[in-house]
DNA sequence: GACATCACG
DNA sequence: GACGTACGTGATGTCC
């Protein structure tokens, strides 16, 4: 399309700065090889215009485009208010060389670039988006400056490229409390601290929004200032009229810049692939040369290899040599070791110990590493051989420093706030570390940094990072401590087997850090490796070592009276199946039931065993009563063995209480999950079960406190899938599940039946799983047919539903990963894979999003409640998903549910402005039981 | 060590 | 049209 620009043209604005300042944030510093030449946020920006350039097809692609830069840093405003930007940090100094290579880029994609001194760009962009609208064409600014936003209406629009956003009027209302056309008086009020812009002392955008809506305009308010009823608002809008008459001026953009050129110089064309190619190879861009040439159908240009400078050794180019690793053995070693530190500023650390427990293991020696092949290790306690070799003595070996002085030695270096300590799997070192009064801070830790890159393709553990990352089996500890009863602690291996194995697990470590810490940017997920993984790992810590008072005569009490009642029902199942057999042997179970009983119904699985779970069981008891006992007694021993039993024998010794451990980094989703024991599954669905919570309670004097979020899950899905009506229902605190039934079956709420209320939640549910009639109608005990009713009513009821399902599969299909609201990446490997496994990857991927983005919320709150509990006598114990226990100080209680509250609510914000509103149920009492 | 089962969100 | 089918976990007991 040509001729004068008008109707059916389309102008696209780029703002330049925002490009370029959001490439130079989102890079690490690059450096071009060949000079070292500053070049990070060039990369950027010329990925970013790439990706602009290639999204642009379609109907809707520009017919028109051009990137607006700023040019000077004074412009009339500076004339107007000599602040104006005053508190504006200076550009950095590795940026300022790249700003007019970014012109140059532009210029290689052939896209019309335009500037004008003493003007912003936000006036050009301003005066060019009202000529397109002039002229009867649309114009699409690509920012997210609320600056710009007064421009959008009649055609213009604005796109937050990032989120892949547009704004429209009802966006900016969202933003402003206002449209377009007020947007200007109410920044005028609320003024501006990023660009100085003084507004109304006191008055922020909501204040603001609010005296507009009421008075029209700012005019009007301002002449009629003296009718406000708030007198504190009344006096400031009156003693600073001229202050917000200027900021007005300030705020708004000046649509009549001069320009020396016109629209239709902005017309779209082809790049010049020889001028673009040649400018890429000559910022050394390999990839997206080679991708670039790619679409234009060329040969990529060569790029020369520059050698890489000799003194950074990177990991693959040593090899490991456990022969290299020295044994420090005395004060001297040592000291050296730690002035090394110093001048690196880093250290992988490892820990030995005498366990596996962290709350029990005893610190046995220290490794340490701050270069590939270079590592040491710190013995402290080893024994010495006994005369017999069989470690009779309690004696220490030869070579070791004494524990007290080696620590007076590191600890300065370990609680040293300018060397970082990395790990793999921090939590462990730093909990023994903390059992010596060692606070070990700041860490880094490779296992997370794998997580917040990797979750979903691999494991995380240390040996499968070293294979699968730098192709080297690490020494196996087996070996060296035996298994079975035989085996020993590691205390007891001969020093210089401890040495190599010891110091190449701090070797590992380091080069996985080297490896792994620049590529956090380039995955995209520095902000979810640094605000919900690092941040995550003294608060676990602290909360482990915390632990949860639980009585042991309690559970002692029940197991008791769970044995009795098991027995009892193994005489009744005996007499009911003929004979006697091991009732917890589901092979013997079923050929009882099916062979010997002759009952319907009998499934053979994969393995050619009878199904006997509790679904084939209860269908069965309808007919017999021996499955009905089967199942009593299942549960009894399921309560007494993973419960009440082992439950007692977690009770540590010491502190008299049960210390779980979480791994961060389990769970494919963000998830936390609980071992040693799993404190996520405590009983509560079921009466019997529920009691076991009474065992877990509160120190004297104390009082447990749980809080958990309502429907998180729920709510986010209204909010991903932007369900009108789900989110309408959270807002106005209607029962969720009634009102899916309401909508689906038509029935009112106030007639709504139990049993319509609990399909709809079967179906609620389901969605979040990625429902299929087969599951629902297994769950429901109805007829697939029917279920398949219900799932097909509720996406015509529901069908953002539906294109959220869609388009998650389509993302994950197209990406390999899928990602829930705060950028955390779930890989999906097997999406596109043949048979039943696709279909479980695809449920698994509608599932990640929503899941991982309540694990996020929930480990955000996690991460400050420490500070926002910090005056009140209380501790945070456990996680279990959606709900957080604390043990708090008696009369405290309704505080800390005031502030726990306050963090859990608002723990999305500010990075995620949800739809819906989250709540949070809060409960106390002298147990776990009581609380919840 | 694999499998079945069942506890939780 | 057949196939297999609700997401994420951990602990326990049986059986080979």
């Amino acid at each position: 399309m040509s001729g004068t620009f008008g109707k059916g043209h389309h102008l696209h604005l780029i703002d330049g700065s925002a490009f370029i300042f959001r490439a130079y944030h989102a890079l690490p510093p690059l450096t071009r090889k060949s000079d070292g030449l500053p070049i990070g946020a060039v990369a950027g920006f010329c990925n970013m215009l790439h990706r602009y350039v290639e999204g642009n097809t379609g109907p809707d692609a520009p017919t028109h485009v051009a990137v607006i830069f700023d040019k000077g840093s004074h412009t009339f405003r500076n004339d107007m208010y000599d602040k104006y930007k005053a508190n504006r940090e200076a550009m950095p100094e590795d940026l300022r060389p790249q700003i007019p290579l970014t012109r140059t880029a532009t210029e290689a994609f052939n896209i019309a670039c335009k500037e004008k001194e003493g003007f912003e760009a936000d006036d050009i962009i301003a005066t060019l988006a009202v000529q397109a609208r002039a002229a009867g064409g649309r114009c699409t600014i690509i920012s997210s400056d609320k600056d710009l936003m007064q421009l959008v209406g009649g055609g213009v629009e604005m796109l937050d490229a990032m989120k892949n956003k547009s704004i429209d009027r009802d966006g900016v209302f969202e933003k402003f409390g206002v449209y377009p056309d007020r947007v200007v008086d109410v920044q005028a009020l609320a003024g501006d601290s990023v660009d100085n812009v003084p507004g109304a002392p006191g008055i922020g955008i909501k204040t603001a929004a609010l005296l507009i809506n009421e008075y029209g305009d700012l005019d009007a308010l301002l002449e009629r200032a003296g009718e406000i009823k708030q007198p504190k608002r009344r006096q400031t809008l009156i003693d600073h009229a001229d202050q917000i008459r200027l900021s007005r001026d300030l705020v708004k953009l000046d649509e009549n810049t001069p320009l020396d050129f016109t629209l239709d110089d902005l017309e779209v064309r082809d790049p010049d692939a020889d001028q673009l190619l040649g400018f890429l190879a000559e910022m050394e861009f390999r990839t997206l040369s080679k991708r670039v040439a790619e679409v234009l159908g060329k040969e990529a240009p060569t790029i020369a290899e520059a050698p890489v400078a000799a003194d950074a050794p990177v990991a693959a180019d040593v090899p490991f040599d456990a022969e290299l690793y020295e044994h420090v053995s005395d004060t001297a070693a040592l000291q050296a070791w730690i002035d090394r530190i110093y001048e690196f500023g880093y250290v992988a650390v490892d820990t030995e110990t005498t366990g596996l427990d962290d709350m029990v293991a005893q610190l046995v020696g220290i490794s340490l590493c701050v270069e590939p092949g270079k590592a040491c290790y710190i013995p402290l306690i080893h024994k010495a051989r006994g005369s017999d070799d069989l470690f009779g003595s309690d004696d220490l070996a030869e070579g070791q420093i004494p524990t007290e002085e080696a620590l007076r030695l590191l600890t300065p270096m370990l609680e040293d706030p300018s060397i970082l300590k990395i790990g793999q799997n921090m939590k462990y070192d730093s909990k023994i570390f903390a059992q010596l009064g060692i606070n070990v801070a700041p860490i880094d830790d490779t296992m997370l940094l794998s997580y917040a890159m990797h979750a979903g393709l691999h494991g995380h553990g240390m040996d499968t990072l070293s294979e699968r990352y730098l192709s080297h089996t690490p020494i196996p500890i087996k070996p060296l401590l035996g298994t079975g009863k035989s085996a020993i602690t590691f205390d007891k291996v001969p020093l210089a087997d401890a040495v190599k194995y010891a110091a190449e697990d701090a070797d590992i470590t380091l080069r996985l850090w080297q490896l792994f810490k620049p590529q956090l940017h380039r995955v995209g997920v520095t902000k979810v490796y640094e605000t919900l993984e690092r941040p995550l790992v003294p608060v676990l810590a602290a909360m482990e070592r915390s632990g949860v008072k639980v009585d042991r005569d309690t559970l002692s009490r029940m197991s008791n009276a769970f044995a009795q009642k098991m027995a009892g029902l193994e005489d009744e199942i005996y007499e009911l199946a003929g004979r006697k057999f091991n009732v917890g042997s589901p092979k013997q179970l079923g050929e009882i039931l099916f062979d010997e009983m002759g009952l319907e119904g009998g499934k053979k699985g994969k393995t050619g065993a009878y199904a006997t779970g509790a679904d084939v069981l209860e269908d069965l008891a309808t007919e017999h009563d021996l499955p009905a006992r089967v199942l009593d007694w299942r549960q009894l021993s399921k309560l007494k063995s993973t419960y009440t039993d082992a439950l007692q024998d977690h009770i540590n010794p010491d502190t008299g209480r049960v210390h779980t451990s979480y791994s961060i980094a389990g769970a494919s989703t963000g998830r936390l999950a609980s071992t040693d024991p799993n404190l996520q599954n405590i009983p509560i669905r079921s009466e019997e079960g529920r009691r076991i919570r009474e065992a877990f309670v509160a120190e004297p004097g104390k009082a447990l406190v749980a809080l958990d979020y309502s429907q998180i899950e729920l709510r986010i899905l209204a909010h991903i899938a932007n369900i009108p009506e789900l989110k309408q229902a959270f807002q106005d605190g209607i029962d969720i599940h009634a009102l899916t039934a309401s909508e689906m079956f038509g029935v009112p709420l106030d007639e709504m039946t139990s049993d319509v209320r609990r399909q709809a939640k079967a179906i609620n549910f389901g969605v979040i799983y990625g429902i299929s009639g087969f599951g629902l109608a297994r769950n429901l005990r109805i007829p697939r047919a029917e279920a398949q009713g219900f799932i097909d009513r509720y996406f015509e009821r529901f069908p953002g539903i539906r294109t959220y399902m869609n388009d998650t599969k389509a993302f994950a299909k197209e990406h390999g990963f899928v990602q829930t609201l705060f950028g955390r990446k779930i890989h999906t490997p097997e999406i596109s894979a043949k048979g039943p496994r696709a279909g479980f990857a695809q449920r698994a991927a509608i599932n990640a999003p929503i899941q991982g983005t309540a694990a996020d919320v929930i480990r955000r709150a996690m991460i400050r409640m420490p500070h926002a509990i910090k005056d009140l006598p209380a501790t945070m114990l456990l996680q279990v998903h959606d709900e957080l226990l604390f043990e708090v100080e008696k009369g405290a209680e309704d505080d800390l549910i005031a502030a726990a509250r306050q963090v859990m609510e608002n723990a999305a914000d500010p990075v995620v402005k949800l739809d819906v509103k989250l709540d949070v149920d809060a409960g106390v009492g002298a147990s776990w039981a009581e609380a919840h």
